[in-house]
DNA sequence: AGGATAGGTGTACGGCGTACACCAGGTCAA
DNA sequence: TTGACCTGGTGTACGCCGTACACCTATCCT
């Protein structure tokens, strides 16, 4: 079959799958094809573009919006969809953090959203810094500063570990067992990722909500507060 | 002068300053500090211990907490002084979310964070989801999803692209209009990124504060989300 | 028929991280 | 004093990377 920029893409965003972006090589992803690495550069400029491709080719796969509901729901339903996309390609969050300029799907994609608290009857000016506040979340990710760390296999090892955890950072190690706590099982991550995230979402848009409800405005002169 | 790990690392956050921590190779860093590529392996174990050290020298630079204030004003104290660290150093971002385990700085400043809203009579439980929610902004940072994008110098030429975001995307048009009015500047980035990270952060204390005074905890079953 | 064009190929260059063997100088026990 | 050992800087080399550039071939349009 013969290449195109179709296919190079879609391979790309497999081989992503497997490997991780770090790893995929315009030489791979050539392999993959059966293929001669310059053979790719018919169909892409560089790396770079190609990653800005692979971006674009999931970020379409997000879920269209619903339509007539309110914004709260509405904004809810949407990021909660891209974020399912987000964890199927495990990458992409990464390769969105690295690109400096958004590619025309995201644009798309964080237009829509726009659109909904528009909808919703935010000024223009409330968006704005609501768009900020959400921050990438609203594409369906946070960085993670605590990606589960695999802990030793040996318990005893792991006793040891703890124990010195504990010792430095008395209050990570607390919030640790409180979580581990929390879900039943004694060790595991102990975080529930999908509960945090949505958390996160509620307690912004409840602030947004109250925000919007008094009639927040950016008030000259700059630097002043929400809500204080 | 003797190379040592310090010299190294102090180096190395000196070049990742000016050149950025992708462009940062062992080889550029040798020269700098006058030496050939391998004599720094006899300092750090790899490219990658290296990042870990030069987070750590950064992060080790935050201004020390404030006592005896209450949780608010002192978590919001601490998050901007770390907000001025990673201003002076914008690779720190980048590197931290690359990492996959926190360093030893890392884990001492989230410690002390959790520990200000432990001692402002948060439950380790919401504590736990508290800090979830603040991301990587409890460490001063976002990750920008609109790094300010230098438009062209041209007059006419920006205001055909500009018409064409217009026509393409209405409402990231609308917004960057309104930014833009509301500074004075009619061009110009027209995002107080400052102004921006401390709204989010007020937005997430208010939230947090609200919860806190509800009692709120995490219910079985699993899901719930926080005040609905 | 013949030139342009599109798309796959082969070779080559400069940069990267780092394994490994080496070697100079200092330290210290015998 | 001597010789073993360690610490830290050196030189060479390997395999990976992105990609510039010249090339070849099939197809299509006039």
């Amino acid at each position: 079959m013969a290449l195109s920029r179709e296919r190079v893409l879609h391979a790309a965003v497999a081989l992503a799958d497997v490997i991780g972006i770090e790893a995929l090589s315009m030489r791979k992803l050539a392999q993959e094809l059966g293929v001669v690495p310059m053979a790719l550069y018919k169909h892409v400029a560089n790396r770079d573009e190609l990653v800005d491709g692979m971006v674009d080719t999931v970020v379409a796969r997000i879920d269209a919006p619903e339509h007539g509901t309110d914004w709260k729901p509405a904004v809810r339903q949407r990021v909660l969809s891209a974020r399912r996309t987000m964890l199927r390609h495990p990458w992409v969050s990464r390769a969105i953090e690295t690109r400096q300029a958004p590619t025309p799907a995201v644009l798309g994609y964080l237009d829509s959203v726009i659109g909904m608290f528009r909808a919703g009857g935010f000024s223009a000016d409330l968006t704005h810094h609501v768009m900020h506040a959400m921050g990438s979340r609203v594409l369906g990710f946070t960085q993670e500063l605590f990606t589960a760390q695999e802990g030793p296999a040996d318990p005893a090892a792991a006793a040891a570990a703890a124990r010195e955890l504990a010792a430095a950072f008395p209050y990570v190690a607390e919030m640790a067992l409180a979580a581990a706590h929390e879900d039943a099982s004694i060790v595991g991550s102990g975080c529930d990722d999908q509960f945090e995230f949505e958390f996160a979402l509620e307690v912004l848009l409840d602030g947004f909500e109250r925000l919007h409800e008094r009639g927040w405005t950016s008030l000259s002169p700059r630097g002043s507060r929400p809500a204080r």
